[in-house]
DNA sequence: GATTTTAACTGAAACCTTTTTGAAACGAAT
DNA sequence: ATTCGTTTCAAAAAGGTTTCAGTTAAAATC
């Protein structure tokens, strides 16, 4: 069940009268032809169903027209939205992206790297799992790569990404305003500098309104939803618990959400609930969820156009470049003032 | 900022001082060689870290181990896990995936098609947005198609569904026996064959128990969140509204949530709501959602293996295959006795 | 009308592999 | 010594496109 061999520009060629450099032309319309060659040859590729070999172009041009975008964990909606930015703008630019899921594993996340630079992709876009330098052969051989999201401590070159710092800190001050003075975190990875951010931001503004931070109410969870449970439970279990939780992305939210859910504890009346991420049903939630929302479709976006015109750019002029967009804080009813 | 120039087989060659040919014969290894020159040619590869070039190879044996993906909807959870099972099963087969996103149209899902042809991919998997043969093109070629989830009415082909039918009875029995007699359906497409299995399901244990199943009980939705939404608010607002809605996908089960919350109606105690599809997050919910939960991995893992035996198999014995996967209902609180 | 300019087209090389063919070398069997 | 097989390797063709140096024909210039 092979598929059936496929006409080709020589066929076309010579069922038109012509060379296959006219055809060539005129597939990519890249000198003028005269309007009646131009016919028989639009003809003749009808009669042959000819489609131009994308592979045999890539090889003479050195260009695939496809990148390759690695996120660490598809089954997380942040990463899917910003997915459907990038492949929209991808399609409009004429790329093609090929999806891989690290699942927040580091050497997945190397082998996906190298096959995908194996099969010649002309750049890639990556959330790394980790703040190693996975991509450190990548950015050496100058090889197009932008980050989102996600950036290694320390990190220079191209990413996207969204005001972390600002945003946790204008979440935070919402907590601050409304009361509370027992604000927990669970933060991110702290090898990245989203999970960094997160949490100065967080510091900021409890350090600006004079509230302790006890070590206690600052648990370090990894992005999973496991991480969120877990951090959630210690919080409540403590002695003094938090009247406030800010967490630091979506999927510890739910798990945030479980272990409330779990040990009967209501919110927002007795302990309020802001997270990171907005998504499609935080709104679905009971209680509604406030969250701070990335611009996710923005960021896929932003980070694709970046590549393409990276790659276009044959000078070796790598110029840094970190993009920052702002997020919004979306009240909802999982944030209310401290109960007395 | 174009990638460094790549070393060839031929520099590899000439440094080992052999020929191309040998060269080749160690990469694949197709045939043997001497251990001297393999181990020459070895210590050139990584001298001038030398990748094979899969573009040309892919030229040469017209095959690109890639394969192309085609979902109705990355942000739905469903396919994305489906995407995992696919993900994990090409990587072992020396595969790589273009994920497509339709976004539930049709036209999308035509340009995304033909791009994938043109890119000479070796196969597709398809989870069709709608009943007309969009794929006629390709399965008329005797290209590698196998469908997945969702199949048009009157399929002939390969291809790989949760046992739609099944489910759905089971789930509609699962009401029946906590007692309720009003139950309604908020379909999805019905001309595609999980949407009419699913409402056949349904059909027949409401016959079996011989529950009238009254026009107004029978909604038709579209698969996405509004019609569930929409759909929900009408069967509520019924004069006789319904003990229980079983409701046929994700999210639309999302949408009904949220008509629910609206109106202020208890779930479970003014009507139970049964959902197809579990995700993550089903049971982070309050209520905890009762749902058939299909096997999603294991669906991506079999549509690729079927796939792969597809490409594999140079015959053009397309014999037709349509593999069936067991779903499983998962009961929590969303679903309960009727008040009386 | 002779010459130059321009436009339109041709033909072949090149991109990097894989694959096929055939040659060389060698040992074993006749 | 000759034949036959095997193993190992080199050389070249093939795969479908793009690109570039040329060629031809027509138009423009004087």
């Amino acid at each position: 069940m092979m598929a059936k061999k496929r006409s080709t520009m020589l066929e076309v060629a010579r069922l038109a009268g012509v060379s296959v450099g006219t055809v060539s032309a005129i597939v990519n319309n890249s000198h003028s032809v005269r309007p009646h060659l131009r016919e028989r040859v639009e003809e003749a590729m009808r009669v042959l169903d000819y489609h131009p070999n994308h592979i045999a172009r890539s090889l003479k041009t050195n260009r695939s027209y496809t990148v390759g975008m690695i996120i660490p964990d598809v089954t997380n909606p942040f990463f899917t939205d910003v997915m459907r930015g990038v492949e929209d703008t991808a399609r409009t630019g004429g790329y093609s992206v090929i999806l891989c899921n690290s699942n927040e594993d580091p050497a997945q996340e190397r082998t996906h790297l190298s096959t995908l630079f194996a099969r010649r992709v002309d750049g890639i876009l990556l959330a790394p799992t980790d703040g190693h330098a996975a991509e450190d052969r990548l950015t050496h051989r100058r090889f197009p790569i932008v980050f989102f999201d996600r950036i290694p401590t320390g990190f220079r070159g191209q990413a996207v990404v969204a005001e972390n710092f600002e945003a946790a800190y204008a979440a935070t001050r919402h907590l601050i305003e409304l009361g509370h003075q027992r604000i927990a975190i669970i933060t991110g990875k702290l090898d990245l500098r989203n999970g960094i951010d997160r949490l100065e931001g967080y510091r900021k503004a409890m350090q600006e309104a004079h509230l302790p931070i006890y070590d206690e109410y600052l648990q370090r969870g990894d992005f999973q939803l496991e991480s969120g449970y877990d951090r959630g439970l210690r919080l409540l279990k403590l002695a003094q618990p938090p009247t406030a939780i800010f967490c630091c992305n979506n999927k510890m939210t739910l798990g945030l959400m479980r272990a409330l859910a779990e040990l009967q504890v209501p919110c927002p009346q007795k302990v309020s609930v802001l997270g990171f991420d907005d998504f499609d049903w935080a709104s679905s939630f009971r209680p509604k969820l406030t969250t701070v929302a990335q611009p996710t479709f923005e960021m896929g976006k932003k980070a694709m156009e970046l590549l393409m015109r990276n790659i276009e750019a044959s000078e070796e002029g790598g110029e840094e470049a970190l993009i920052a967009l702002p997020a919004e804080l979306r009240i909802r009813e999982s944030t209310a003032p401290p109960s007395p």
